[in-house]
DNA sequence: CCCTGATTCGC
DNA sequence: GCGAATCAGG
């Protein structure tokens, strides 16, 4: 894949419209490795993964609890010893559409790590994204983030 | 099995 | 830098 600017342009577009990668790379006629893979390596923002490699731990060793002998009175609480349940703070992002265009959208560059919502018209020549400081650990500014995360519904086929 | 996206690693 | 292979969750 020759990764002209026309086609970064293009895959930064589809990416924020949200379409997936599989789509975006049939729409370019690349593999979605392909699209995944650049995608990635322009640090576009991260989509809500289905899966998670990090932060696995085990489940705790559970160390059972050499009981040495059947005497009641010596077990410890079992619930001291239960292995606590992990509750990942999940949030379902979902891109809303972005019918809205109507802010300053200062968009100093796109790149390195700033808010990734899409201004104007993906496609066209003044499409560009808003560049804003995004949020501790979110791809979107302040008032991006505020539209980017809304009740969970269908992601499919929202865009503009 | 289908889908999804992320990471790895030889090229 | 690239992306197929692989992984991993739904």
């Amino acid at each position: 894949m020759d990764w002209t600017a026309e086609a970064i342009e293009r895959l930064k577009a589809l990416w924020a419209e949200g379409h997936s990668t599989a789509e975006i790379g049939r729409r370019m006629g690349i593999s979605k490795n392909a699209v995944v893979g650049k995608a990635h390596r322009l640090n576009l923002p991260a989509r809500p993964s289905p899966i998670r490699r990090d932060a696995v731990p085990r489940p705790a060793p559970v160390p059972r609890a050499p009981r040495p002998m059947p005497v009641a009175r010596q077990l410890p609480p079992p619930m001291l010893r239960a292995a606590p349940v992990a509750v990942a703070p999940v949030v379902a992002a979902v891109p809303a559409a972005p019918v809205v265009r109507a802010f300053p959208a200062a968009r100093p560059r796109f790149g390195s790590r700033s808010c990734c919502w899409p201004i104007g018209e993906p496609g066209t020549s003044g499409f560009s994204f808003c560049g804003g400081e995004p949020m501790a650990g979110k791809p979107y500014c302040t008032e991006h983030a505020a539209l980017a995360y809304v009740k969970p519904r269908d992601r499919r086929e929202d865009a503009a």
